[in-house]
DNA sequence: ATAAAATGATTGATTTTGATTGTTTGATCG
DNA sequence: CGATCAAACAATCAAAATCAATCATTTTAT
């Protein structure tokens, strides 16, 4: 089993039952003690999980605990830098949709273009797109509770009334045969739209995204680039990906 | 068991039963009495519960300490007692329009009514309504710079497709024969929309808003229920105006 | 073929745990 | 009011579990 896999198997047992103990996951990935501790070493660097005597647990909420702002920084940085990457497809006049996430909102601030038109279906995008003071637009819809995207029958609607030169989505998966997904198939539905009424799409996913499938796809890996993060652990991954489709990464 | 789910079936059991005795902690999670005590120890120290004789209860809130609820009735303002008389006119399984604005902002804490759909065309409702677990739905449309409002086309072709029990809505003048106004057009139209799809309209506006006109009106006295707030000053104005339209006051 | 990286076993150090100790608390009764 | 007793408590200690560091071996990349 690839090292890249089996801190992914550990990463999806997390997420189904919050806490993991060592026994488990051994169980689950047929690894040593020794390689599993390596693993959650290496994930607890990446912010991905939470060490506990005994096991692992998620990480904990930015609230928790005093003096974890220095920690986000460092574990936004692969956010910020693809969302650099992306800002710098924005060309001048460009009519851009920009999906909620917190991937896509890191680059708007990022965006350098002039007379840019941003179209959104995210709350947070909206807050940092007037900030930016960018035209922009604002796709209605039921409020979804999480993510804070408007999904729905009218944003469905209100999308289709739209042409875009680029688009840029976030994603909760990227497998090499199931494409792009997410687990909200309304959400899916919009994203799905997005690619179809642009002429260019990019997908942002950072690295902990790879390899992973989330109940709806919402698009092939062909229809839209790919835009992540690259290390020792994920290259092997992105070289199968680029087979099939055009991957941009940047170095972490 | 690890501490860290132990611990948490401690704080969870406590959630259920306001307070729990060591007995019941032992049996709830199979540790011994030492172990037990440790944890009381150290979730005590991160203020997750309070220790008592026998047991532990959960930490008494801010607002349960003297002191606090004076600080906080006292900071009350005109426009969280209007808020408060709109948010009185709004019953169980209602579907209300919440316009932009802060007047109408100030309400929706106030809404003790159950199952309620809010529909609004302002950033900050949106903000206030998912702070409150409302379900919300949002116009789409274009964001219009400082009021921060979802105007043009878009939003009005969205606002025919619901109906609402109620409409509240934000002014900038509130004139005896100019009826309701606002600088905007684009941002009146939608408020003209609202009052139209909705079975009784509410305008908002404190006693600064009486006898003042601006650009653009969007409807007359007649066409809604006018709550502000009275004093000495503003007396002889009400009269009037309860001549052409009801009004409701809180007197400040 | 060689170097680099990943793995698994082993070791000693650290942490957690439950039992035991003596002390403190709070209720009961004279 | 104070003496008395049982329950609750904190402190300590040894055993068990978990952990980090090391090293020899295997796998992978060049």
């Amino acid at each position: 089993m690839l090292t890249f896999e089996r801190q992914h198997a550990i990463l999806n047992l997390l997420q189904k039952q919050k806490i993991a103990k060592i026994a488990e996951l051994i169980d689950a990935t047929g690894a040593s003690e020794s390689t599993i501790r390596r693993d959650l070493s290496e994930l607890e660097r990446q912010q991905k999980l939470k060490r506990i005597h005994g096991g692992a647990s998620l990480p904990s909420r930015k609230s928790d605990e005093p003096g974890m702002s220095e920690k986000i920084t460092a574990f936004t940085k692969e956010k910020e830098r693809i969302g650099a990457l992306a800002a710098s497809y924005v060309e001048d006049n460009d009519s851009i949709y920009i999906d909620a996430g917190t991937s896509t909102e890191a680059m708007i601030s990022k965006i350098t273009a002039k007379n840019v038109t941003i179209v959104t279906n995210g709350l947070n995008i909206i807050n940092t797109s007037i900030q930016h003071d960018f035209y922009t637009y604002v796709l209605g819809g039921y409020v979804k509770t999480g993510t804070h995207a408007f999904i729905g029958k009218a944003a469905a609607e209100a999308m289709q009334k739209y042409r875009f030169d680029k688009a840029f989505l976030g994603t909760n998966g990227v497998d090499l045969t199931f494409g792009y997904s997410t687990p909200d198939p309304e959400e899916a539905y919009i994203k799905e739209l997005a690619i179809r009424e642009s002429q260019q799409a990019f997908i942002l996913a950072d690295s902990s995204k790879l390899d992973q499938t989330s109940f709806t796809c919402f698009g092939s890996l062909k229809d839209a680039t790919l835009l992540t993060d690259s290390n020792k652990d994920t290259l092997e991954y992105l070289h199968k990906l680029a087979e099939q489709t055009s991957v941009e990464a940047v170095k972490i």
